[in-house]
DNA sequence: GTAGGGTTAG
């Protein structure tokens, strides 16, 4: 019943249930804690994780795992020590390494990800595919993409997260074309490329300045039947707006039907920049300050085109607001972290 | 009685 609320969202009605049974197994509070996981409730998934008499490893693996997928690595690793010390003094598997792993790679440390490799070899953990997948990130944000690769390489099965993750990891260190050689690989072995791929892919297009190829890739993700986001867009815009096809970028982002965020229209904005466009630059910082009045980087970019193009009197009126937004910051709370 | 934990973006 549980697993059933959850599996379609409705996880206040999972918590009723399991609030009503008389008697909760270790499956009722694991099935709990990942629903709140999966919807992204931390607080609560921790308070139910507390709430456990006795723990064990399945539900170290959920809470760790809930820390990990939520963008939480530190927690995560806490967590993970926490489940080594001697109080506590669970041997983590398979599951537990994938997470942990995760949560390394999002913080970059290397280090400690070699050590979590020795460390899985000494306590015999076989190296899977999964495993192999979560390091290969690991190292591919470490720019360690030889490494990365040779992983790659080693899997014994290629799946759609391997392959994205290796898109990404060529992205992110500089190898556009190696990037696009992998889709086409991925596309030839019939594995569906899905919205992070796409991410993966058109960045890299972007960065190696390929307008058509990307432009045509972005269509035939929407023929494909997937919808894109609007980070999607946002790449579609950069990569028109930097070959300077301003008005293409504009249209893209009129047509757009869904709501443009305030990077999409960043995107347009730093490219009216590159290219010294107040027509469009007007229109794009006006959605960005509509959309976020507080970012001050916005301003400063308008600021610049009007320089650019030799009208000081609009760009100081612009600088001058700058520095009244940067005083205003002051007596505020904006150094308290938000979660 | 039944229900569970892994890897990819922002």
């Amino acid at each position: 019943m549980i697993s059933g609320y959850v599996e379609c969202g409705k996880i206040e009605l999972a918590r009723n249930f399991f609030d009503a049974m008389p008697q909760r197994n270790n499956v009722s509070w694991i099935t709990m804690i990942s629903g709140y996981s999966k919807s992204g409730n931390i607080n609560l998934a921790r308070e139910l994780f507390y709430q456990i008499g006795e723990r064990d490893l399945h539900m170290y693996n959920a809470m760790i795992t809930c820390y990990s997928r939520n963008s939480r690595p530190k927690e995560a690793i806490e967590l993970f020590n926490q489940m080594l010390s001697l109080d506590v003094d669970i041997q983590p598997d398979e599951m537990t390494l994938a997470s942990i792993l995760s949560a390394c790679s999002q913080l970059g440390d290397l280090r400690f990800g070699t050590w979590l490799e020795s460390y899985m070899r000494k306590i015999g953990i076989e190296m899977d595919d999964h495993l192999a997948t979560a390091l290969m990130d690991l190292y591919a944000k470490c720019g360690s993409i030889d490494k990365a690769y040779e992983l790659f390489h080693g899997l014994r099965e290629k799946d759609l997260v391997a392959y994205t993750t290796m898109i990404l990891g060529f992205g992110i260190n500089g190898k556009p074309i190696n990037a696009i050689n992998l889709f086409e690989e991925m596309v030839d072995a019939h594995i569906r490329p899905n919205l992070i791929t796409y991410t993966g892919i058109l960045t890299a297009y972007n960065h190696a300045g390929l307008v058509e190829q990307g432009y045509r890739c972005f269509m035939s993700m929407m023929e494909n039947g997937i919808v894109p986001s609007a980070d999607h867009y946002a790449i579609m815009v950069d990569l028109l707006g930097r070959a300077g096809r301003l008005e293409e970028a504009y249209k893209l982002i009129k047509g757009m039907p869904i709501l443009p965020h305030a990077e999409v229209w960043g995107a347009l904005l730093l490219a009216c920049k590159l290219h010294c466009n107040v027509e469009f630059g007007e229109i794009a910082a006006q959605n960005c300050f509509d959309l976020e009045p507080e970012t001050t980087a916005y301003y400063s970019l308008l600021a610049n085109i009007y320089a650019d193009v030799g009208r000081w009197d609009d760009a100081k009126m612009l600088r001058k607001k700058v520095m009244e937004k940067g005083m205003a910051k002051i007596p505020g709370s904006s150094w308290v972290e938000s979660s």
